[in-house]
DNA sequence: TACCTTGTGCTGAAATTTCAGCATCGAGGC
DNA sequence: GCCTCGATGCTGAAATTTCAGCACAAGGTA
């Protein structure tokens, strides 16, 4: 769902996105991420909520709990690039293709030049 | 700043959503494009706060507001673009390329294959 | 002029979010 | 066996966000 991120609040996007970052964390690396963390409690109650609202699954290592996103990172990826595409590029995946090209860290070697070019062929030619 | 986005409400972030999108929008203009619009006043009272907050401008339009964001719309691509890159692909903005290229709707022409294919050359050569 | 429409400024309260504290439980060391 | 550490479940209150209403101003029109 696309605008599951539009419903959350300040502090569970930010826990979302730490969770996105990592994949999965526990508690005390969610509160690692957080450039500026609350409490232990406030942490694991606003995963609680986010838990109940079915954006997060928990499973138990150990002693402790570890969380995910409940949305698989591929479905995630998509929905946000779709925001961003539509929200700062009149929905043109060419134009945000552009600026990500512009980037000053974007350091392509040979080969990812190379894949990349066989890549946007590829697209081109079936027409997707 | 990359956070500014970071400390907004969710109301706060649709209504700068609409505005990124827009360029700039009247009060109206910004209840049309909020999929479940709350009233008249209560868009207006947002609008101020992300006024005071120092996120957006107004400028007098005849006998009305126009509201635009503060920051440019170049500079908040970037930090849209950074964000998500950051968070989904681990920083890589390869790996963003290859999913903005996986979309379905970049329909590419030939020409446009062309234009990226020197783009990427050119990002390439100069090392950047 | 009187009136209607459409806008703004401002205020206060409802609703939600954010947070911290307390009680409890299990594992491991002494 | 007991104590401590580190974890969870839960609760309630502070803080913020969200919202609607009211008063007023400007422009157009009969």
């Amino acid at each position: 769902m696309a605008d599951a991120r539009q419903t959350l609040s300040r502090r569970e996007r930010e826990v979302m996105d730490v969770l996105y970052r990592r994949g999965e964390a526990t508690v005390a690396e969610v509160m690692e991420d957080l450039k500026d963390p609350p409490t232990y409690s406030a942490v694991r109650s606003i995963l609680r909520v986010l838990k109940e609202k079915g954006h997060i699954t928990h499973r138990a290592d150990g002693p402790r709990y570890v969380y995910a996103p409940a949305l698989g990172r591929e479905r995630a990826r998509k929905a946000a690039l779709d925001h961003v595409v539509n929200t700062f590029f009149d929905g043109s995946a060419e134009r945000a293709l552009a600026a990500l090209l512009d980037r000053s860290d974007l350091d392509l070697s040979d080969d990812q030049i190379h894949r990349l070019t066989s890549e946007i062929r590829r697209a081109g030619e079936e027409g997707r």
